[in-house]
DNA sequence: TTGAAAGCGCTAACAG
DNA sequence: CTGTTAGCGCTTTCAA
């Protein structure tokens, strides 16, 4: 720290500050090979001294190995993505590896760009969220030549590994469930969201659910943008004046469900004997709330763990070809106070 | 998209499949200098039908430019800096920079080693949460040769530029229209986070300007971990337990001050009458609750997206020279539902 | 245990 | 408008 450099320091500079090769000073500062303790030292002490920081530009085209792994997400306003990705640093901490995230705001065209600048830096894997993609988008994962996880969704079939839940039987769970408690007039209220597949799909799995036992959704809303806890209280106020037969509502994830449930309670409706109400997520907050919202855990930590897992595995130089490719992970249903409405036995 | 390459494809392997040299196609692939609209047009479908992604490592190493802007925050579970995040990626969108975020856990040695591996990358700027850092961050950031933008806080010197607000005054503003309101038994709750400046000093900034009319806080707790909703309730329902004649609740952040307000009107307390509250950044989930909080708006998008401009700037051909060094942001305080108590001429 | 030479894939600078 | 030459700063490989 002896002086502020105009030119980024090299290799060279620390070579020619303690008289030892660039050979050996590379080796020293990857602690690869052997070095006598006494010239590491005198390298450490001069690479210190200088305030030297490798490049690893350099080193990585040298050494044709890049230490970053993509990670490509739609959005970071919701919660659920930064989770994962607290998730899959995690799992990547204390290894050579390292995540860069790019964001989509859902939009093909702009994953397609952000996969495109990301693969121009040669990462060591891509970790992506969900299993549809546009054409150019596949074509590019597919001929990377890296270990690609798409992660989330298992309802489809991935490029090469896959870690998620399906959000279909999430669904068709919750549907279930619901019928099983006698609820039968039910409305559902979610994000007005064409690009969310993991949200339509268990739209779909809930609907599907529904219609074997012949019964329909009576009512549905959607919204986009704006506070989600307020919209959740504005749609089923909305909802329950247009439909007030309706005893149970559907939320497509917790912040509009505990939207609703606030406005239920503010209205003195009795939860869960007149209406039943059920989220999805299981979002932390809702522990804070005066009643706890049906939900239904979407595993987000451990999909970002088991994620960076496969890659670090692919990436290892000898793989355990055993590991598995496809991790489809078994979300917990918790009813909750919102959901129970008969005794059972 | 014919093979699948074993071997990442080069500018060489278009170069051939066109019949241009290696240097027209890099300057296609560019958009730099002049190229004919025939060539171009042949080399881009070459490249298209190829499927090839330039090398950036290649590129940087050659051009010494990398348009990588480092981001380094303390968490990504706090919904504060994901928004920071947004208004970064906002502000850079449309640019040839792109941020690469990295995540400290509010740990400096972490920080320091973030940095490290970040400034490895060569990057054109960093912007870097707090003003607070190690030595040996410090010293990073100055000998790194680029712009460095230091955020969210301005209650210090910053080792180049900065963007924020001063949370000492955001302290003092509200203790002092706590004080306006004729509140005078104040409690505080927060979190108990030694390595959070920011959260230190609008506690410092709050009990400065109490002291000058002669009122000390009468009741303090804080908590770490957990839901933040629920500490507040607990947190809220002990204090007042303890101390019973309190009037005021000033929160940390808006997150506990939410957990608050839900038990005060579980209670069936009169906010603002007998006790009133405030909290801190003017998180967009409070429009859902049943009463607005008192809280203080912490700019983050704005943060974001002019700090970015910052690194912009510095890293354009020709700088502006007159744009300002330091942006100091003026919080705007909403006293919502839960401060006024007095009526007012 | 250390050093010298070659080259990773691209672009700056110049020449044609 | 297009091509040639010479590196960028490091690591691989091989030799000492």
């Amino acid at each position: 720290m002896s002086q502020l450099p105009k030119r980024p320091l090299t290799l060279r500079d620390v070579s020619e500050a303690c008289g030892v090769s660039e050979m050996t000073v590379s080796r020293v500062l990857r602690k690869s090979g052997d070095v006598s303790a006494t010239t590491r030292e005198r390298v450490l002490a001069a690479a210190k001294e200088l305030g030297y920081v490798p490049n690893q530009i350099a080193g990585s085209l040298a050494s044709q190995r890049v230490n970053l792994v993509a990670v490509i997400i739609p959005s970071l306003s919701n919660m659920v993505f930064p989770e994962v990705l607290n998730g899959i640093n995690a799992g990547l901490d204390d290894t050579p590896l390292q995540p860069v995230v790019g964001v989509t705001g859902y939009r093909p065209e702009k994953e397609e760009q952000v996969l495109y600048e990301m693969l121009s830096w040669r990462p060591s894997g891509v970790i992506i969220a969900g299993l549809e993609h546009s054409e150019a988008t596949r074509a590019m994962l597919l001929n990377a030549g890296i270990p690609v996880v798409e992660i989330m969704d298992t309802d489809g079939n991935p490029v090469d590994a896959m870690v998620g839940i399906s959000h279909r039987q999430a669904g068709r769970d919750m549907a279930r469930e619901i019928l099983r408690e006698g609820y039968e007039r039910i409305g559902f209220l979610g994000t007005k969201m064409p690009l969310d597949h993991r949200a339509r799909k268990r739209f779909e799995g809930f609907t599907e659910a529904l219609a074997k036992e012949g019964i329909e959704i009576e009512d549905r809303a959607f919204y986009s943008g704006g506070s989600a806890l307020l919209k959740g209280r504005e749609m089923t106020r909305d909802m329950l004046e247009r439909s007030p037969d309706l005893d149970f509502l559907y939320f497509s994830n917790d912040m509009i469900g505990a939207g609703g449930l606030l406005h239920l309670l503010d209205e003195g409706i009795d939860v869960p004997g007149q209406i039943g109400l059920a989220g999805f997520n299981g979002v932390e907050l809702l522990a804070g709330l005066p009643r706890q919202l049906a939900t239904m855990d979407a595993c987000r930590r451990e999909i970002g763990e088991e994620a960076a897992k496969i890659i670090l595995n692919a990436s290892s130089s000898e793989p355990d070809a055993d590991l598995p490719k496809t991790v489809i992970m078994n979300p917990t249903l918790s009813v909750g106070d919102t959901l129970r409405r008969k005794k059972r036995g």
